[in-house]
DNA sequence: GGTCTGACCAGGG
DNA sequence: ACCCTGGCCAGAC
């Protein structure tokens, strides 16, 4: 019934936005999973929404590199970015094993903790 | 305007 | 441990 666009109003924000200002809160030395973004958006299945976000929002100033899958591991393949993301990663402190996985145990964003300490 | 795809995820066989 | 399916949103063709 509103003849403005009902829904995107002020209080409602675009999934992407809201996707795009979680992913810029996410501090140095963490990572998040593309799921834990989605379900902090609101859609816990949208985790290909953060995806999408991610690589099409290539020119915003978002730390896309802390965002991984849900494995511990870089989604991006070697060639594609991979060495990239997994640099400044490393960077911040981020640690990889020999599997090239991430201990999400240790380095995993908690919103609600947002202390640098573990 | 329908169809496909994407830096995903969880569940089922 | 592998393959398939359904679900989410937005853009490209």
């Amino acid at each position: 019934m509103n003849g403005a666009r009902d829904g995107q109003g002020t209080g409602d924000e675009s999934p992407a936005l809201r996707i795009r200002r979680l992913v810029s809160a996410i501090p140095e030395g963490r990572v998040a999973t593309y799921g834990q973004i989605a379900a902090l958006a609101g859609n816990n299945r949208a985790a290909r929404l953060v995806a999408w976000v991610l690589h099409s929002s290539s020119s915003e100033n978002l730390p896309w590199h802390r965002v991984i899958n849900a494995g511990g591991r870089i989604s991006l393949k070697p060639g594609r970015g991979y060495e990239e993301q997994r640099h400044l990663l490393e960077e911040e402190g981020v640690r990889f094993d020999a599997h090239g996985t991430i201990d999400l145990r240790q380095f995993l964003w908690n919103p609600a903790d947002t202390s640098p300490f573990l």
